[in-house]
DNA sequence: CATGAATGAGGATTCATTCAT
DNA sequence: TATGAATGAATCCTCATTCAT
């Protein structure tokens, strides 16, 4: 009995393609022939693996975030200090933002607009739950200002997506010293 | 040239229904006909005032981001000291971001997502040039970080609009405390 | 002020061509576009005048529907006897039914398959009241058998139905006789 | 020329759902992989069994007038006099008219549509051959009216299947009493 | 200036049918 | 024989833009 699979990579190419064209046109500039142009099925193939548009778009979304959770925790242990801590989330946080402005430009985008369905965003930042709990730490312990969560998220974190894009957009690079000199910024901004 | 017998009120009118359709659609989502009908008049109108859809998103974009300019400098005398005129600077920008949600909602959406042509964009954050003169003093007297712009305004600008957009969309409200946490995490973040 | 007007015409070429296609292919057989064709008018002038491709044909249907009971009671007395009555409508019915076969072939087709929203349809043969009247009549001073209206109908009227697509897919004409057999045929199957 | 290994009750299940989504829904309302579901097999499956969509529902066609047929005529004894085999063969399609509703409905949507090839439907009602010679019967004895084929069976039995609808559709109820008054009406139309 | 009607180009989606196993 | 995956063609419908008044 030779079943046939549905191919994950059609799924990731697809996926792929999705953040790429949507990154560059807009969510309602990126037609679903042309996500299947570029990765390589036919437009009704899509609809084997999504449910429509805004499913694809939505389940982009979440992949995304999921890998960017991954990357940021991955190997982080909660038994470190929280200055310790911080600084180790922030350089992770860091790397993929800089790193995968794909990504990062995805996620931002649809944090913006309202491309994606309500349901699917309304998280907020719980996804950075390891962070939010080492804040709480902080705060007791008093090493960190006991600002709301969103506070210290403007300050510390989000300022990470502007940068990327003005490197992107702009004539502005980030190296070392560029980096460094953020985390101080962002550090400086929440600590006591 | 047409002499400006055009009426300014129907002009306004329709910027003003673009910024909130597009605010609460997207662009793409935002149809011409329902911009005309939110602004009485005919679609046909429209084209009377503007050239065609792009024009008119960058016109409004130009428009929003001149009123925001304008009142931010509104009053604002160089010859203040660094540190008195980054606070009246910096209150005067919280002030247009957390009350004219609608306008800087409208901003970033244009700021994040490919729907502003590239010419209307390019200036970066040039708009706030007497911020960025009040920098380079700030830098030389040593009071300020002498960090790039990007990251001054990644740090005590940027983070606004996110804690308007938290406001907006999560349980999350700024009184008069939390805006001063904010103007503490802006200043340390930047100050030396 | 000069405002156009939505043309009667252009309402009444789209609904005869909808007669015209959906009797010949079938109402999913009918493309929007083919349509248009026939009316000379573009796929999307369509929706100036309906809502969707549902709402084209029950208009249609509804419309077809009161000009034939338009045409059958015109000139119609209700002092008639019922005799008289019965026969005078009976020709009426014919007269449409055999001769303006479009109308009478997709009258046929919506009432044997699912096009028609169940609403447009549900009124069954209410829209022959003065007919149903006529019967209640007879029924009362013993003219026409104690049947019920839905026994009288089809053993009086809808076969008419039957001998016009006879007519028209079969070797088989409609001639003064027949038409008369015909209604011999009805009146002794309803007729104390 | 395959073997028939194909198994025979896949085949019924087939024009069996087709029967029923065609009823409910009209033919190209009926999507393939809707038939094959509801027979439980993939919808390549149904191409083995039959060449195309048309093909199936030609078919199905087919199968049940021929049930029809073979139900009507089973026992049928053409000794009978014309009376007597009259309502006996009349009985008969009342029976299988008003109980198999949805080959009634299948063969109605057949009949008033463009759904089936001209082909498939051209035989008319040759198909009820016993019946039409037993009309010649009558007609030479002078039992019945010497219509056409076409007259007697519009007025004696296709108003059965409108009957069968109203029941389905509207308020009405098809008893023991309705169907003797059907018989009565349809042989008084007829006979002489 | 202003408009409602009209439209052509384009997009999401469905589906009969074929393919590879 | 049987299948689930894959697809190209076709369909309904929308919308930015233009036209006629």
């Amino acid at each position: 009995m030779a079943k046939l699979q549905k191919s994950i990579d059609k799924r990731n190419a697809l996926v792929n393609a999705t953040i790429k064209l949507v990154n560059s046109n807009g969510f309602h500039e990126t037609a679903m022939s042309k996500i299947a142009k570029m990765a390589n099925v036919s437009p009704a193939t899509i609809y084997l693996y999504f449910e429509n548009k805004q499913d694809l778009v939505n389940q982009t979304y979440l992949e995304v975030k999921t890998k960017y959770t991954d990357f940021v925790f991955k190997n982080y242990n909660e038994k470190s200090s929280v200055t310790n801590g911080f600084e180790i989330i922030w350089r992770r946080i860091a790397e993929f933002t800089l790193n995968e402005c794909d990504y990062t430009m995805f996620l931002n985008q649809c944090n913006n607009t309202p491309i994606i369905d309500e349901a699917s965003r309304m998280e907020g930042i719980k996804h950075l739950q390891p962070l939010l709990d080492l804040w709480i730490r902080g705060k007791e312990e008093g090493t960190i200002k006991s600002y709301s969560d969103y506070m210290l998220y403007a300050y510390s974190i989000n300022p990470l997506s502007f940068l990327m894009i003005a490197q992107k957009q702009y004539n502005f690079q980030l190296g070392e010293k560029e980096i460094n000199e953020a985390f101080q910024a962002a550090w400086n901004s929440i600590k006591i």
